[in-house]
This record gives structure tokens, sequence and C-alpha cells, in this order.
DNA sequence: GTTATTAAGATCGTATACGCTTTAATCGAA
DNA sequence: TTCGATTAAAGCGTATACGATCTTAATAAC
């Protein structure tokens, strides 16, 4: 939540000290991250899904046929923020939702063709040149903010 | 959205050359903010409020006073957003909102003694080890994160 | 000075996230 | 084998984000 050092002064008025928000980590990934949204708005719209929806489609088409509790493990997700979403694709008809019938406490997800040809669409526009990164901080910058990820949810995991 | 290089081949199958969604930059920092919520939860809790409350409190401790879309630009949220939170602290006793004298439509809002007493406590409770990343590492993703929010914010506001 | 326009907050509707609980199906131990 | 424990998904309530709209106050135009 703050910087790497933070010192713990007497308190008196505000500006004291204490760090700074536009140094914490946190909150440059929180911010980033609704900038991302802001950026995506104009492709998410032509492609007619939001961001959430589109990571879904693209974690389908990478890998198809997945449980539900298997699409949140890679989108980081559990399946009351899940369910709803993919029922609305399904009703988008960008997937279908069958019960496994082997287990039938598991749904299966898959795409439609609809699905497989919006992802293919979705290829065709991004978002690179707007991140003002250099591709290989860029590459740098992906690996070790998805490294700070797993640590974080290692640490969160340990404390529960 | 997608990595540097996204080529476009013929697709016939999942899982065929399009970028994994564990190459999206996009992702990744979606991906920590989730992280982020997580690790934080038990210091939060203790603290009796939200992720985004607690923001708003550290940017009023920096600089009293402000009005609703003054704090907005730094914490890149709207007053439809924003406003609702505000209420909530309020409520809580952690800050006040008053209407400008000199101009109605303004909101000014400020900390209470409750609300800086807060912001204190917090300062005491850290997350830095769990990041996993070293003190030069740390600093270096902050302001690469930083500075790749700002780009996106300029793309969307060129492109709209 | 009256009116059109702009500006700041707030309200409303939609879509996530997520804690907690519930339902239904499977598993496991006595 | 039967019944308690576990598991997968879904339901429910709360709290963001945000587009669109609304209200009210200030300002500009004339």
């Amino acid at each position: 939540m703050t910087p790497p050092t933070a010192p713990t002064a007497p308190p008196t008025e505000p500006a004291a000290p204490l760090p700074k928000l536009a140094d914490f980590l946190c909150f440059a990934i929180y911010s980033a991250n609704l900038a991302y949204g802001r950026a995506y708005k104009s492709i998410l719209d032509e492609l007619g899904v939001t961001y959430t929806q589109w990571i879904a489609i693209v974690a389908l088409w990478e890998q198809d046929d997945q449980t539900v509790s298997g699409l949140g493990e890679k989108l980081f997700l559990e399946s009351n923020t899940l369910t709803p979403i993919l029922k609305k694709l399904e009703t988008l008809g960008y997937l279908q939702r069958r019960r496994d019938t082997a287990d039938e406490r598991q749904v299966r997800v898959s795409l439609t063709e609809a699905g497989r040809r919006l992802r293919e669409k979705g290829a065709q526009r991004t978002l690179v040149k707007a991140s003002g990164l250099a591709p290989e901080e860029f590459r740098m910058i992906q690996k070790t903010v998805s490294r700070l990820r797993d640590s974080l949810l290692a640490h969160a995991e340990s404390g529960k």
C-alpha cells in the first residue's frame, strides 16, 4: 500500500511526512486499470462487449470447454462474478453453458462460432502505441506486474 | 490490449497464433489490481474502510479542503463515483462536506480529526514485502506504470 | 436585465467484484 | 451403505466505476 520507506513521524498537520498517494504502487496499478478501461472503450464498444466479457472470450479461445472454476482460475474471478457474465455472453450468442454429464455439479463453457469470430475480430485491434512504452519496456512491465500479482495473491492466501 | 507483436493469422482452431491472455499488459494490470484488493483486505478491514474510501482519505490528508472535482482529478474518478463514497465517509465521521459560500455549485471536502487519526493509523501498516519486489524494482515499476496510465489517459482523451 | 450556455454535483441504470449463504451433487469414512 | 463433509455453481447484498441525465448555480450574450 505504501512505498518501500514509510516513515511514521508525529503527525501534526496535513501533508506531513507520510508518503504521497502518487508514490503508492497500489495506486499506480489501480489508476492504470481505470485508464485502460477508458482507453479500451472505443474498441470494446465496437466489439459490443465489456472488458471482463472480452477476457473471458479470450481465455476460452485459448482453451475451450472449460469449467466455471477453471475459467475463474485463469481470470482470477470466482463463480459469483463469472456466472452472470457467462450468462450474458450466452444470451449474446458467443458461448454455450452445459452441465457436465459425468459430474452434474460442473458447468462446461465453450465458445460458439460467433464467439470465435468475435475473438478474431478483436485481434485486429490493439492498443500498444497508446501505452507509450518501448517494446522491451512493455514486455518487462508485463512480466514484473504479473509477478507482483502472484506475490500478492500468495500473500493474501497465506494470511488467510 | 495485446502485446507488442500481434500476428493475425488465419484462425481455424482455438489456441491458434493469437496472443495469449497471459501476455496482455492490460490483463496483468487488471489482475494485479484484483490481487491488491485481496492482499489489502485484512488491513482495510482493520481500518474499517474500503480501498477507494482509503485513497480518498489519503488524498485529503495531502491537501485538505478540496472540491469534489479537484479530488476526482487526483483519484481519476468522476463525481458520480465520488459523491456516494464521500457521503459514506461523512456518515462514518471521517470528513465534512460543505457547499462553498463563494460558489454554491462546489462542495468542499475536508478531513475531520477522526479522519486524520485514521490516516495516521493506516500509515503504520504497509504491504511492501508482499509485493515480492526489490526496492529499486518497486520504484521503477511504480514510475513506469504511472507513466503508462498517463499515456493511456492521453490516448483516451485524444480519441474522444 | 433577461436569457442561453456552461459548470459542478448528484441521481439513475448497468456491470462488475466479492463476502456470505444456499443448493445440489459427489465423496468419504464408519 | 448411509450420512456427514466437501465441492461447484449460483443467489444475494454491498460497494465501486461509469455513461447518461438532471438540478442548480454561475457566467456569457444580447
